[in-house]
DNA sequence: TATTGTTATACTCTATAACTATA
DNA sequence: TATAGTTATAGAGTATAACAATA
């Protein structure tokens, strides 16, 4: 059991979070915080919205965006369309965070998957694309 | 981020993880279980000992012991070397539950790997096997 | 009546500290 | 004194339920 892939997957897995969550430690952040601002740098959403698009339920994304706000890095800006909605909006420092995240996370993940070659290192990025595709992740909840 | 190989790692891991919980539901047991029955299979092992091996910390190998013992799956022996120790023996239906569980975890990871290929199912397992590493996971807690 | 955001709550998992009994 | 096992407890993470405001 020890050996086999599914195994091995799950260990990494963890152990890769934990290296994720501690290589954003200087910014006060999570991926999930980074995955939130990827969402609003461009699109102007709802805290509904985000949910819908990254999967996490509607009161951890109040926490997300409670941590965002209390950072500095984002804003709740009151829809003028529905009023019961509120507007996600990144601020400027929100935006250099975001900025620094993808350069820190990216070097978490080169540092990570510095065992494989360039080639070995696409190869994998293909297999992994194959198996955690959207809906098998979903019916795999 | 969402494409990066480290994301979808740590997600399908998640997902994987729970797809393994499930997949031993009938037993009462989760594959923490399944690796202590196994160390236990053939060698006399006491507690401490199972820590070293599994990489558990001591609290949460008195509740998985509980456990297996509650079940009827092992039984908690004192050590005649040393007083203080408490060797794990599995029952005999400990060991029909360990040969069972290796059987489902096999058909889990079946069903999880199965859009891959035999041969790119080969692959996989070569490269996560040098990512996983014991002394990388130990340096990455 | 349904939806959005929120709070409070419960539940799991894990780690820490303290206790006992032995060495 | 140090170690093995245990218990109690505290912390983080996540999910559920209930509530206020709005549609």
């Amino acid at each position: 059991m020890e050996t086999s892939t599914g195994y091995l997957l799950v260990k990494f897995g963890g152990a890769a979070g934990g290296y994720f969550d501690r290589s954003l430690q200087s910014l006060g952040i999570r991926p999930r915080h980074v995955r939130v601002l990827e969402k609003i740098r461009t699109d102007t959403l709802s805290q509904q919205d985000l949910c819908r698009l990254t999967g996490m339920d509607r009161t951890t994304m109040v926490a997300v965006v409670d941590d965002l706000e209390r950072l500095g890095y984002a804003r709740r800006v009151p829809s003028p369309t529905d009023r019961r909605k509120r507007v996600v909006t990144p601020t400027e420092s929100g935006l250099v965070a975001l900025s620094e995240s993808e350069t820190l996370l990216r070097k978490a993940e080169a540092a990570l998957l510095s065992p494989l070659s360039a080639t070995e290192q696409k190869q994998l990025n293909d297999l992994v694309s194959r198996l955690a595709t959207p809906d098998l992740l979903a019916c795999l909840p």
